[in-house]
RNA sequence: GUGGUUGUAGCUCAGCUGGUUAGAGCAUCGGUUUGUGGUAUCGAGGGUCGUGGGUUCGAACCCCAUCAUCCACCCCA
């Protein structure tokens, strides 16, 4: 016999926990369509030259790469294999790839699609994703995505939009210690050009982005070794204190930034965001360490995340301004961001919201004997005609038996029947959680649960 | 890819410095005389102790290897 078993990273979902997902899923979704956002799906596979180089050097090696059917060693390249070059061989025996963000397909759809969609274009797509990473908290392998982006329009209004969705998203979750982080590619650069750094622009931000990890020694270290003078970084330390997204804050960065095209650009489009809606009830602020996404993002960047939840981000996103020029489509802009559904999940388990049973308003029949089984079955005829869930249980079995399957399923309601509910063409209405019963015709059952 | 952790019943684990037929809780199934459950009680089934070697009179326990797991780094949702 074999052992049953899962690939690493990846999970199989209950009724229960599928439930709750699907609940995740549905106030996302919701928000998402009153923003005006349509649904989209792409294959699980892509081909392996969408997804290759756009991820950076590391993103290469957490591609799922699909063997080629057939005889693939025949058509191998046979220099690569007798030298065991594993990433020569790869072209020659896979030309597929599992999608590694919902993003990039997206990139790829709207330039396959482009004669087909008018700008600008808004679309939600909620599908699983592959990584072959290390699995560990908050981490797997195979994990959800529920992005939404608007492609076709460099209006500061979109970015606008999303905060609000972050704002609602959350709060329909039930997720009060959010917290929304805002920069821009811009203002980074502009960063770099105030402190006079000589490296590459990628050293100086992958360094502060750790800031929150190895903290300020940490970054002082690296920087040095970078050959960045301590009077800079005392500078650079010096902007890049996290605070509330506001006039004054935007003020306060004219003022320490030094004067240059990056700087203008950053401060009037952060200005202009501040317009766009009213923020005042978003947790919001500028976060000069963030630096997320620096492969495609050219504009405003996004991350949230729950306080004190342990896990790292729950979302990321950004403007993106030739995501579709390697597909051959240029210039066009576009912006989006990205919750992890699995990491919500574990949030929201942690924080207690999962801590009592699922139940749900399927309606159980329970019966005492054979007769009263088939009463039950044409009750349940009846309740189904009128779009209401209903079960009958299947087997002849002792009542509290019955009533154990009740509790484990989550079933709320149960209905008793036997001869007495027969003769008076009723049901005995239990309500499992609290044990109150009461005796209704079958009429007045159905309007109930109407 | 690097470092650490842990592998004993379906799940969570106990098993004293190596010593007879390896235990518990939960879960599953059945009973506590059959029209009312969830917390009670009795009982049953279920394990070649991750796998392969080695040391020993004797290994779940010690040694080596291997696989898997979780956690951290890198990076990310």
């Amino acid at each position: 016999m074999q052992k049953a078993s899962l690939p690493k990273g990846t999970r199989d979902f209950s009724p229960e926990v599928m439930n709750r997902r699907n609940q995740i899923i549905d106030v996302i979704k919701d928000v998402y369509v009153l923003y005006g956002f349509d649904p989209i799906e792409t294959p699980a596979m892509e081909q392996l030259s969408t997804l290759t180089g756009k991820y950076g050097a590391e993103g290469d090696n957490l591609l799922f790469k699909i063997l080629n059917s057939g005889d693939y060693l025949n058509k191998a390249d046979g220099q690569a294999l007798a030298d065991k070059n594993s990433s020569q061989l790869v072209p020659s025996i896979s030309d597929k790839g599992l999608r590694y963000d919902l993003t990039v397909p997206f990139a790829r759809y709207v330039v396959q699609n482009q004669h087909n969609i008018t700008f600008p274009f808004k679309r939600y797509q909620i599908q699983p994703v592959w990584r072959a990473d290390r699995p560990q908290k908050g981490r797997y392998r195979e994990f959800w995505q529920c992005d939404a982006d608007v492609i076709g329009t460099k209006s500061l209004v979109c970015e606008a939009d999303f905060i609000q969705i972050y704002h609602q998203v959350f709060t329909n979750l039930g997720l009060k210690d959010y917290q929304v982080r805002l920069n821009h590619r811009k203002i980074l650069e502009a960063i770099a050009k105030t402190i006079e750094f000589k490296g590459s622009f990628t050293d100086l931000t992958v360094a502060i982005d750790k800031l929150d990890k190895i903290g300020w020694d940490g970054v002082t270290k690296e920087l040095s070794e970078k050959g960045l003078a301590p009077n800079k970084i005392d500078h650079l330390k010096a902007l890049l204190h996290i605070k509330p997204f506001s006039v004054e804050t935007i003020d306060e960065l004219q003022a320490s930034l030094v004067d240059c095209e990056e700087k203008s650009i950053g401060i009037e489009e952060l200005n202009q965001v501040l317009q766009y809606g009213d923020i005042s009830n978003v947790n919001i602020v500028l976060d000069f360490s963030l630096a997320r996404g620096l492969d495609y993002y050219t504009g405003c960047i996004f991350e949230a995340i729950i306080l004190d939840s342990g896990i790292g981000s729950v979302s990321g996103g950004g403007r993106y301004d030739d995501l579709t020029g390697v597909f051959g489509l240029k210039n066009v802009s576009g912006v989006g961001i990205s919750f992890g559904l699995d990491r919500i999940y574990d949030i929201l388990a942690s924080q207690g919201f999962y801590d009592e049973k699922y139940t749900h308003n399927t309606l159980l029949f329970c019966h005492f004997d054979a007769v009263a089984r088939k009463y039950a079955l044409a009750c349940a005829h009846e309740l189904r005609a009128k779009q209401i869930p209903t079960v009958v249980y299947p087997d002849l079995k002792k009542i509290n038996k019955q009533f154990d399957y009740a509790n484990k399923c989550g079933y709320k309601w149960v209905a008793v029947v036997g001869d007495n509910e027969i003769e008076t063409e009723s049901v005995q209405l239990k309500n499992m959680q609290t044990g109150e019963q009461q005796k209704l015709s079958v009429t007045d059952l159905i309007s109930k649960f109407s």
